[in-house]
DNA sequence: CTGTTAGCGCCTTCAC
DNA sequence: GTGAAGGCGCTAACAG
């Protein structure tokens, strides 16, 4: 049985050093495998370790070598599903390569923005993966003089230091408002978040420029102040509230934010007696995995966030490794993710439930 | 503006009692105000550590406390709406207490989670969380001799070390179950999970004694390899399979270990053309924030998963800051859910949707 | 191939 | 009230 650590005390290279009659740099050079060093005072220094169950101080390390193989990363709401894949995939590269990660989070609040990065930087971590927008967008100054290496995902911003990866989010909103148009939606109104920054800014964009393009107003839109399902049926009001004073009619459709905004507004209009997508059509955006399984499946567009946590920390880790330091070229990866057409949207829909 | 960092080199003590015509030990006194020093040199010192951008190296200052004021978390799967609330509600205690979090997922493989563990300890951290059933049951004693204070989640253990936030499963699983009776139906399978371990042991014990106690055969039981949906979705081939062979007949009442294994079957029984809860019924356990927006509404469990990760994050903090070493008083909480009854166990349900 | 010396940045005795 | 040493555990130069 492998014995993690002793009881007690912990054991150091000192303590092999002495058990082993050698110094203690011997031992952490050939436990290392660095430098020059007998193959057999290797095998019994390794021996020695195994069975005293050493475990290398990788504070000590981290103090006199200056990089402390750890990378943190910030998010404004851990349990969002959209940013907990996220850190799945950072997480996953990061212990792959044998880096610990950090996480901190924000609930969007400035004052924590800067605790935890403060924090961040007190650690000595090598890199920080910045996926809360509000940072990205407002704070890209503060984090370029850092002098650390950054990734933001899905924010851009000139700097030294910054890189990113992003969803072309314009795009995606496109592909969502060109279907609504194309099955013929007239009254499309915007269930947004505007706090989201950049991300909320280019998919609005998307929705008003392609409903011009169609001749058509894009005249209702509604700010949801969380973009969680909650806020998602909180919002219905008011959405009602200035299609009726827009249009004289609630919308016939609502292209969400999310879809966390989506479901919840579906669940809100239900309860106002509203047939979903007879009587108004919902599209969301990110393609959660219950997406296809709400009551109707939600049509959305599915965003690869897995693989843009993935990405994001192999970037971080590229720029680590290469030197050692930072390396001045900064990138930027853009993803573009997949129309998912379900029965929210269509009144015909039969889908998954054929043959019933 | 305050200013986080300065370009270049990090600024020290030293620097700083450089600039202040004093030593660093000081310095370091008066910026954590401890020991004696002057009012004046203090607010000096302090003056010039805000101009210059003086970050604490919090690596160094862990070396010679021996306490890092760090906790790690490890979970299976970071993503699982479950686990992610539980970090979430982790993360809040802890940025409060101005410790950090380092976060480590064990995808619930035996040698991933004493890799994790491992990094854990070469990091000092003052204590650890485990999220991850199987570590808990299976690894008591190593982490017991860790000598490190350990809450575990969902899990006991004996050990002076460690300690337990836990939901009560026999309760909450008799809850749902009951009900499930209440409601008349008769045969009444289980999707479980058997990797969970006791969790699943007990969710399942309850299942089958109360049956028993009326006097209903416990005899129809699937374990699905992953508790999310797709599994869920899968499994119910074999769930009809066996059902046939024992009963003659698809079951009537399916329970599920969890809501995303509650879901998937959903899924998967719509499109094999059963009406849920005409044909089947579904209970789940959980209550994921989307239980109650699927097709449909899913009758269920409710956990307060995030207070137990305040909780255990709140224990495991009481133990570092009673002496600053751990102290051997062994505790235990238990949580009890609320049974939350919707659609998918009462087909004259109207619920939510009352007025279309 | 291995040992000696030095120092990462900080805190902690102690004198003064 | 403050400074001078010493050391946390480790790695990085250099000698030999």
């Amino acid at each position: 049985v492998i014995q993690i650590i002793l009881n007690k005390k912990r054991i150091s290279i000192k303590d092999i050093a002495a058990v082993a009659g050698v110094s203690h740099p011997t031992v952490s050079r050939s436990l290392r495998g660095e430098g020059r060093f007998s193959e057999a005072t290797r095998t019994r220094i390794a021996a020695i370790a195994q069975e005293l169950g050493y475990t290398p101080n990788l504070v000590a390390r981290g103090l006199v070598t200056q990089r402390t193989r750890s990378i943190g990363i910030i998010v404004t709401n851990i349990a969002d599903p959209f940013h907990s894949e996220i850190i799945r995939g950072v997480e996953y590269v990061a212990r792959g390569a044998d880096y610990s990660l950090f996480l901190g989070s924000t609930t969007a609040d400035p004052e924590q923005e800067l605790q935890v990065v403060r924090s961040f930087v007190g650690r000595n971590v090598d890199g920080i993966i910045v996926a809360s927008s509000q940072v990205g967008d407002r704070y890209a100054e503060i984090l370029d003089e850092l002098d650390l290496p950054i990734v933001l995902i899905n924010s851009h911003a000139d700097g030294s230091n910054l890189h990113s990866v992003s969803h072309d989010d314009y795009a995606g909103a496109s592909l969502v408002v060109g279907h609504l148009l194309r099955q013929g939606y007239q009254r499309i109104a915007f269930l947004g978040h505007r706090q989201a920054g950049r991300v909320h800014g280019e998919r609005r964009r998307a929705w008003q420029d392609l409903l011009r393009s169609h001749a058509l107003e894009a005249g209702v839109s509604v700010d949801a102040p969380e973009p969680n399902i909650e806020q998602g049926a909180a919002s219905i009001d008011a959405l009602l509230d200035r299609s009726s004073a827009f249009w004289n009619h609630p919308p016939d459709a609502i292209f969400c934010y999310n879809d966390l905004l989506a479901i919840g507004a579906i669940g809100s209009l239900h309860r106002r007696g509203f047939w979903i997508p007879q009587d108004v059509a919902v599209a969301g955006f990110d393609d959660l995995d219950v997406a296809a399984y709400i009551d109707p499946p939600l049509t959305t567009l599915h965003q690869p966030r897995y693989q843009m946590g993935v990405r994001a920390s192999e970037m971080l880790l590229a720029l680590l490794d290469q030197t050692g330091q930072t390396i001045e070229t900064p990138q930027g990866v853009s993803m573009l993710g997949e129309l998912i057409v379900r029965g929210s949207t269509q009144p015909e829909w039969q889908g998954e439930k054929d043959g019933r």
